[in-house]
DNA sequence: CGCTAATTCGAACGTTCGTTCGAATCTAGT
DNA sequence: ACTAGATTCGAACGAACGTTCGAATTAGCG
């Protein structure tokens, strides 16, 4: 009876890159995502109760669990989606270009723009990052760590390129954590848009690994 | 009768700079305020229940009550002293030094030290800047400004001291980010200390506000 | 239409939540 | 030792939590 409890739900297998796959239930599932992802963002993800996405969905308390078998696999889901979807289009823009400067500020901008255009999102990726435990944790932390290795892997080919001196894992986590605190002060009425942002952040980011501590007082 | 339970308890007006001004209640709460520290670390302040503090704290669910009104106000209590006292050394390190490429290096030391040796605490500062509400809210709200304010007239008098030109609010906030992230990553058995990830942020984010764009590529 | 499977829902489950209250215990000054 | 105030506690409160279940409703197809 594929009995949907069971919330092993999947939707049909999609062949290729399917044009019109969406089955009535992705779409309502992607629609439900959508309303939850602002309410675990407002209110965080423990603040957050099934009756808080139940009202703002418009679907019944108990309808919901047609669709997830639980809190914590809506929350995975939204982590994933976000998170497969930022490293998707990172690899797509990165194709062709070879120079690693460039490629660090196409790094920069796809995530400064993915950023602003689903800033809810991802607050819920960042803010939210210990909240999954056991399988949920570990298969959003591999795709976490994929995407660090990846800017890794960039500022070790600069670094080499142009024989500079600096702790690479520094490097990086500092430039996470500029771009991702974003979410805790970019008000769109104030500040510039992501491609403004991006270039301040690549040359601070860029001129400060370039000196690496040379020049200093 | 003093009634305690209304919790507007307050210790003892300590004239000037108290010695030893610490009442047995005011000792038992700072104990409570350490053993909750950590338990919101761990859990977040929304995931931590009253029991969990109770059991931390080896005190009896409704013993705590004695030392505080509200979760929200214990939460409050955290987050008040712990910035406060950031701002207070702060102010006290940078007593006498003119430079402000000096005082900057001097401002992020200041953080990451603190940051370091008081990692839970500054990790619920960071984390849970938005569970608080209303009064309580406005009130660290009031100190965080004071904080950050003192750093834009840092980073402003860099600014016109060596005739650069960069947005200081980006410039601010990105080295908030950077620091602030740590929380997130740091692991006492890999990562340097206090003094050397203060010099390498340091290095990067200077030498970054220096050249304020120049000799982009 | 009539039938089946997909979807939605009201009502309730047992548990845990933050908080309260009155009684019990402890501490310190006499 | 006595007492008054400070401190602690067991037990309970109503509310809200995540989740379940069987019945009702709807959609798609012959």
């Amino acid at each position: 009876m594929a009995s949907p409890s069971t919330a092993v739900r999947v939707s049909p297998r999609r062949h290729r890159a399917a044009p019109v796959p969406a089955t009535r239930f992705d779409k309502r599932l992607a629609e439900i995502l959508t309303h939850a992802t602002e309410v675990f963002c407002k209110k965080g993800y423990e603040g957050a109760s099934m009756r808080d996405l139940s009202r703002a969905s418009g679907m019944s308390l108990a309808g919901l669990y047609y669709y997830f078998e639980s809190k914590e696999r809506l929350l995975f889901l939204i982590q994933k989606h976000t998170f497969t979807t930022i490293v998707q289009r990172l690899k797509a823009r990165l194709e062709g270009v070879n120079d690693p400067e460039q490629q660090i500020r196409i790094f920069i901008l796809n995530h400064l723009e993915y950023f602003l255009a689903n800033q809810s999102a991802m607050k819920v990726l960042s803010h939210e990052a210990e909240a999954l435990k056991d399988d949920f944790a570990s298969e959003v932390a591999a795709i976490k760590r994929e995407y660090y290795r990846i800017c890794v892997s960039l500022l070790d080919e600069l670094k080499s390129n142009r024989g500079l001196q600096f702790s690479t894992r520094i490097a990086v986590l500092s430039l996470f954590g500029m771009m991702n605190w974003i979410y805790t002060w970019h008000n769109s009425r104030v500040d510039a848009d992501a491609g403004q942002l991006a270039r301040e952040m690549s040359d601070i980011f860029l001129c400060g690994v370039r000196m690496g501590g040379k020049g200093r007082r």
